[in-house]
RNA sequence: GCCGAGGUGGCGAAACCGGCAGACGCGCAGGUCUCAAAAACCUGUGGGGGAAACCCCAUGAGAGUUCGAUUCUCUCCCUCGGCACCA
């Protein structure tokens, strides 16, 4: 039989409600700003969550019982397109199907034993949240943060929205999948690119994220040093810039190339159709460098929106511009010769692309093409035939969505004065409770006409209110920040209580938002710190992110039909058994395959530490293999401190192995310690054994520590017990066994006095029988001893 | 192609700073209890040889450094994740 976790986990979860066990309260130890990735409201939590929150969790418990004042809260992601596609389909509000969600979810999470401060929540489809969202808008529409602009946008016609470049995944809408088409549209953008140089600098402040979050960022940002070269249209003279970030090769370039786009076709070309795969304009380029003419072509391997919109190609020197030439027989000029192999093009089947010697290059010849690069760029700058610039991939941030279920855009379209900011006083621009949603495209607002007539703010006369809303990472940039102070009613945060709750010390969620989320969670912070609202320049101090949770190899998931619903697990073993396992089963970072077998194991344990605790205190049942009798130990001497020493050694590895996020092993070992106890149940230090497994147990299974810290005879609650210390005195060993090698190889084993001199150890090392015999007569030429481990003897 | 992470029993995984490879758990095998089964409990469990003591092999493959390598270096193979006409 199982232990009553359905009776006893309810009845916890209600009595740390009462008490308020988890209110960012003060401690002595200083503040600790836990964070998880706060839900999207989707319906149910699923494994992805559970094993979020429950890493989160532990960590939580165990730094509020070593004294932090920790402040760990929780909240939703209310805002979002599939709450409006699911109000649809369901024929109900947005806002109804939200909230009913939300209080499904919530429940659910209360159910995990999850240790929020509930009181700290915040939904950010509420007037009060997002009437900051306005706010903050409206400050970056003050500093020309965010503006208004017409440019071909990412548009999914599934969704019928705009999406960010962030949004679009392989050319398809990274929500539906459907492919992404471009569409001409006057759009809002918040200017993070003001911001490039801080975030990529600034991600070396981030030595505790994971490496590979922070390459993301980088390869996101994407910085490139290179030189914009004047090019010049012959005839016309008109300009032709061109963006190249190996000026060393400048002498080798041998055409031009521009984007199908680009406006320039428009002068030099009368025919209107260009053709995408390349072609001839007909016209020519002057290279200022040396004053030579070079065709000027067209291909659509040239990006409008990256550089320049045209390049200078040299395809010695740059593979795609090699295979370009290859195809429609345009010269190849060699102005770098590789360390091995000449110069002479015809020969070659690939364009050499890295370092060598300076060739065909004028004044430069002869210098390494990386002394060439320095002197080249210099040299044309002072020429005046170009200048050194840095190039980036990250663009603005669209953030208009023709949508409903989100935060209106507080401005207004004037006819006389154009487009007014609403005044911060009459914010929030309130949603209205009802539009017409049908899916079909256009912005629901538009057609709620309440809504859309709104008076000019600054002339008064009728004018049109902008009617897209704002994406919804807009909200989650910054309610880290809400957290602190939820029920600010002045600013979206209290400036004082952000200056000590902020930065997040440990910040956890999934590997899927290292480059949306947290490069917006970035950029907020440092416009926020430029408003003087903040003074730091990141948010998140720590980063951890989990793996995902699969069945048979694969992300669970309604299509493929494998999601086992962490709420049938709790019901059959408990949450406690469920955190466990999810904990147990694999490092946090890494992949956890489901394994129903195992949870059962976990289970078994569970009910070996409440047989091993119950049969310990005070009337309790025997254990189910009924020998045990801890609770009237015999009167035994203390002669053996083997279980004290295992209690303190389990004790030192868990908390070590806290700190280092290693929950798989910190369970292990309180396995051990379990096993220990009931090597010895008759020794006198059981009791105390027993303890400070219930106590270890506390963060991983805090329902049934509890439970047992009660009938153990306490009356404070374990969440408020201070977190047991070993004692280092009892570790020590006094005697050791030493592994004797002989040249490497394992031969025998020797119990010697801890701390043992090496000459005393040599003799009698050289004394053992296993030893003389792989001796066999041979002297040994050295003995290696790793001192209280082991001794090597090499012959 | 570029960047990042990784490859250890039948499975999930351990192994501090280069020092007993496989802790802990699952599974499996044998046993106890039972009329029987399940549950629970006990014992064993990397592969090979041997009656046993014990020996040999083994951390993707191959080399190197070292008294000693899962750990450090080099080459190669494979898996997963991210980015990708970015000039």
């Amino acid at each position: 039989m199982s232990y009553p976790f359905a009776e006893i986990e309810p009845k916890w979860q209600a009595r740390w409600d009462e008490k308020k066990a988890f209110r960012a309260d003060p401690g002595d130890r200083g503040k600790y700003y836990l964070l998880e990735m706060f839900p999207y409201p989707s319906g149910r939590i699923h494994m992805g969550h559970v094993r979020n929150y429950t890493i989160a969790d532990v960590l939580a418990r165990f730094r509020r019982s070593q004294g932090h004042r920790v402040l760990h809260p929780m909240g939703f992601d209310a805002f979002g397109q599939p709450a409006e596609n699911a109000a649809i389909k369901n024929k109900t509000d947005p806002s109804a199907w939200t909230q009913g969600c939300i209080r499904q979810m919530r429940s659910e999470l209360e159910r995990m034993g999850f240790s929020y401060d509930w009181e700290r929540e915040v939904v950010t489809c509420e007037p009060d949240y997002y009437r900051w969202n306005q706010w903050i808008f409206l400050q970056m529409l003050k500093k020309g943060l965010a503006y208004r602009a017409g440019a071909k946008v990412n548009w999914c016609p599934n969704c019928q929205t705009t999406l960010a470049n962030e949004e679009v995944v392989e050319e398809a809408c990274w929500r539906c999948a459907t492919p992404v088409e471009l569409k001409e549209l006057t759009q809002w953008y918040l200017k993070i690119t003001a911001y490039c140089q801080e975030l990529l600098d600034d991600l070396k402040q981030l030595s505790r994220w994971p490496s590979r979050v922070i390459t993301m960022q980088e390869n996101w940002i994407g910085r490139s040093e290179g030189v914009e070269i004047g090019f010049t249209v012959k005839g016309s003279g008109q300009r032709l810039p061109v963006f190249t970030t190996r000026p060393d090769t400048i002498f080798g370039a041998t055409y031009v190339v521009v984007a199908p786009e680009h406006p320039i076709l428009k002068e030099i070309r009368t025919a209107a159709d260009v053709k995408k795969e390349g072609m001839a304009t007909g016209a020519q380029a002057i290279n200022p460098v040396n004053g030579e003419a070079i065709p000027i072509w067209t291909a659509d391997y040239v990006l409008m929106e990256y550089g320049t919109g045209a390049i200078m190609a040299v395809p010695a020197h740059d593979q795609r511009d090699f295979l370009f030439a290859r195809e429609h027989n345009l010269p190849v000029r060699v102005v770098i010769r590789p360390p091995k192999g000449g110069p002479d093009p015809s020969q070659w089947t690939e364009a050499y692309e890295g370092e060598g010697t300076q060739v065909n290059s004028a004044q430069f010849n002869g210098l390494s093409s990386a002394e060439g690069k320095k002197k080249i760029a210099a040299w044309m700058e002072e020429k005046k035939f170009g200048k050194r610039t840095v190039r980036w991939r990250l663009r603005d941030w669209l953030i208009s969505r023709q949508r409903y279920w989100g935060t209106p855009i507080p401005v207004v379209h004037c006819q006389a004065c154009g487009v007014v900011p609403v005044p911060e006083d009459e914010l929030p621009v309130t949603l209205p409770a009802k539009a017409p949603l049908t899916g079909e495209g256009g912005s629901p607002l538009a057609k709620v006409k309440a809504f859309v007539g709104a008076s000019c703010p600054r002339c008064g006369k009728l004018s049109r209110r902008e009617t897209d809303t704002m994406a919804t990472f807009f909200d989650s940039s910054w309610y880290f920040l809400r957290f602190c102070s939820p029920k600010e009613a002045k600013l979206p945060f209290d400036p004082k209580e952000a200056a000590y709750w902020m930065p997040v010390d440990q910040y956890i969620g999934g590997i899927e938002h290292a480059i949306l989320h947290l490069l917006y969670s970035r950029f907020f912070t440092k416009f926020l710190r430029d408003e003087g609202l903040l003074a730091l320049d990141e948010p998140f101090t720590r980063l951890l992110t989990q793996g995902m949770v699969l069945k048979g190899g694969e992300v669970m998931s309604k299509s493929k039909g494998n999601v086992v619903d962490p709420d049938g697990v709790i019901q059959r073993y408990g949450a406690d058994a469920l955190r466990l396992f999810i904990l147990f089963a694999a490092p946090p970072e890494d992949q956890l395959e489901w394994n129903t077998q195992a949870i059962e194991g976990i289970s078994r344990f569970l009910n070996r530490v409440w047989d091993l605790a119950e049969s310990s205190s005070p009337g309790g049942p025997k254990d189910r293999r009924g020998d045990l009798e801890i609770a009237s130990p015999p009167a035994g001497t203390r002669n053996d401190i083997s279980l004290r020493r295992a209690a303190h050694a389990a004790i030192k590895r868990v908390t070590e192995d806290l700190e280092s996020f290693k929950f798989n092993t910190a369970i292990s070992a309180l396995m051990e310690l379990k096993n220990a106890i009931e090597k010895s149940p008759r020794s006198p230090d059981a009791r105390e054994a027993v303890e400070t497994l219930v106590r270890l147990l506390a963060p991983f299974a805090p329902h049934m520590a509890e439970e047992l810290w009660e009938r153990l005879g306490h009356k404070e609650l374990l969440v408020s017990n201070p977190w047991p210390a070993h004692e280092a005195s009892l570790l020590v060993e006094k005697e050791v066994t030493l592994v004797i090698q002989v040249n490497g190889k394992v031969r025998s084993r020797v119990t010697v006095p801890a701390g043992q001199d090496k000459e005393t150890l040599k003799a009698k090392v050289l004394a053992d029988p296993a030893v003389q015999k792989w001796l066999d007569g041979k002297p040994a030429r050295d003995l290696i001893v790793v001192p209280d481990r082991l001794v090597n003897v090499v012959v």
